[in-house]
DNA sequence: CTTTAAGCGAGACGGTACGTCACGTCTTTGC
DNA sequence: GCAAAGACGTGACGTACCGTCTCGCTTAAAG
């Protein structure tokens, strides 16, 4: 009833047990692996956790944010996606990309949809996703784009964003549309053609 | 579906209603139009056609199949995604793009989902899918960049098959990941700038 | 039903809600009461009752079942067959008989329509019915006999046991054949004269 | 085509088809007698019978009428309760209701469930099924009784009218009761001293 | 050391939708 | 014009999960 002693909140009662929900994500994400997003079932996680259902409505609204939330702390495995460095730029971009298109293919269609599921219902967790996934592998490709603007092989007016965009996109499309497997190499001949073409041009 | 009526078979008993089936993918479309396909019933839908659920079952095996098909079989109103013809094939595809970008974010997000929720039942809705509408938008595409090669605009050693899959690539990346608005632009820059390095180079 | 709370099981979980056992015991009654077995229905229950039909399910295994214990839970109104008392027997056990036969036509049709369905999928049922029926009835039918052999109405030699289900017989077949009126005055000519033999050749 | 030349109806188009008419009723006996009254389907029917649905519903109202009729019409093997002539019309009679007990316990719980069935649908199928049933059986008792009463074994002053419905009773609530097994000679004593009651005391 | 305030596993609750079954009707082709 | 075939609208069935609501039991801070 008095003031907090503690510079945050008093905090009462029984606190929060911290290995439930460490047990909930788990479950989660193994569901998640096992049975594909639709056919996970919030009495299914419980179960799995040994947890009552109300111990993941009480800290979670939804099945949604309970997975997204999984997927967010790394409790469902996500392949690394590691840019090798050899001396062609262009080797490695291929191999990543190739490396991006399989992983997705496998288990990421199920981490797309959920972002998508549950951005549909939680505005915030879009962006969380963005930032967890999106934003570090953009960080990468640009580091290793500017190693290779410095070391004299793409040209220095073209915009690095750019690049790393497509690249993006071309994986993403990649894994959703299932096409023949030259869409990568032939995409990236693009990429390195234009990326060559300032170069040689300037 | 679209049994062959085989000209041998004689077919007894009492054919299969086309206005059932007109009513019932009508009826998909519609709710999927106003409520997104979470929230599509079969239920629903079969109340809507004035129909009996178990007609729906009798065709389909499941709600994802009956709106799959209504999407197929162009109950769903797709935006059409014509592309504009003006001297500058640059112009065209930014237009197309920007329309695209759009056009899918609004209605397409829902028929992305259904074609990932009818594909992890039925194998050979994706490819219809595909079918229906990577397809002829490929083709348009293709038609359009091979004028632009006849018209001297673009160097006609490029591969235009893989400036059309980059171009879906983007137009998808676009508006799945709701990405600020430069995403279009900066993407055909690059795209740009390689075609007319082999122009120029050539 | 009714398992027994032993005293030493701690009981987890929310307990069992009485209201909505009783409220659905009440529907099923009503409903009967209304529209005859065949065509009460549990999602009728459910709703009469204000309960989800799971609720309904988790409890009985079937229709039979939840409308067996309503009957047997006195939620259906059962004509009190009470036996009248003037001095003469055998004007008592008329009044009774033609009160019973009016009273099974109209409500118990359905009493034992039920028990019959239900003793097809749960045999104890027949035995539940039984006991709630026809051995009360039994008692009290045996008990006026026992007066009158004692007021030297009847013969002490006969065996009471005997008349009682040859009254039930009667009672039960007027009832079910709806045939002329005179049945029950005629079966009672019948066994008033077996009863009064033995007191006259005693 | 033609006008028919026999003196009755002329009897335009095909006329019925005789031998579907005793498929269906042979099925439906043969369903009933292998899966209860319940469990029958006008679908199953059909199908034992080779015959379209509509041929059962274009002659009969309902599944009720359909069961009914076989039954009448004797496609129901009914045991026959041929009333034993001995010299004794009381052990005839005791054989005759231990039988008819035993009878009606094994297989006619459905003849008796279906007139239920059917007479609350179609009011004449009681009258049927009594005329059927109930009245052949009758004239058999009253003429073992008029010869017993000739024999001078039985008053000439009971109404054997009245007799005979009692062993109706009788039989009817031993098999509905499944009461233990002197029902039956416990009835047949008292009927048995008030004929002879009369008997004596006339 | 007692009270008070959560958190916890368990599991019943009111609902919504599912996919199935059978009813009795309707509509074809074939005889 | 009846028969077999089989699709139709209807409506109840019993199941699966949803997200909420008690229970009795910890667990810890506050008094």
């Amino acid at each position: 009833m008095s003031a907090a002693t503690a510079p945050g909140v008093p905090k009462r009662g029984r606190p929060r047990d911290e290995r439930a929900r460490t047990a909930i994500l788990s479950a989660a994400a193994s569901l998640l692996a096992d049975r594909g997003y639709e056919r996970v079932t919030v009495e299914g996680i419980a179960a799995v956790a040994g947890v009552g259902k109300q111990t993941i409505y009480r800290w979670w609204p939804s099945k949604a944010a309970v997975i997204g939330e999984a997927i967010l702390e790394d409790f469902v495995v996500v392949p690394d996606l590691l840019l090798p460095r050899t001396l062609d730029v262009w080797d490695d971009l291929e191999t990543w990309l190739r490396r991006g298109e399989d992983g997705f293919r496998g288990y990421s269609g199920d981490v797309i949809r959920v972002s998508a599921a549950v951005s549909s219902e939680d505005a915030s967790m879009l962006a969380r996703m963005t930032a967890k996934f999106a934003e570090p592998t953009r960080a990468l490709l640009l580091a290793r784009l500017r190693e290779a603007v410095d070391a004299g092989q793409i040209n220095d007016t073209i915009k690095l964003d750019t690049i790393v965009t497509l690249l993006q996109a071309v994986v993403s499309y990649a894994s959703l549309s299932r096409a023949n497997d030259n869409v990568v190499t032939d995409a990236l001949t693009v990429i390195r053609s234009a990326a060559e073409n300032h170069l040689r041009a300037g």
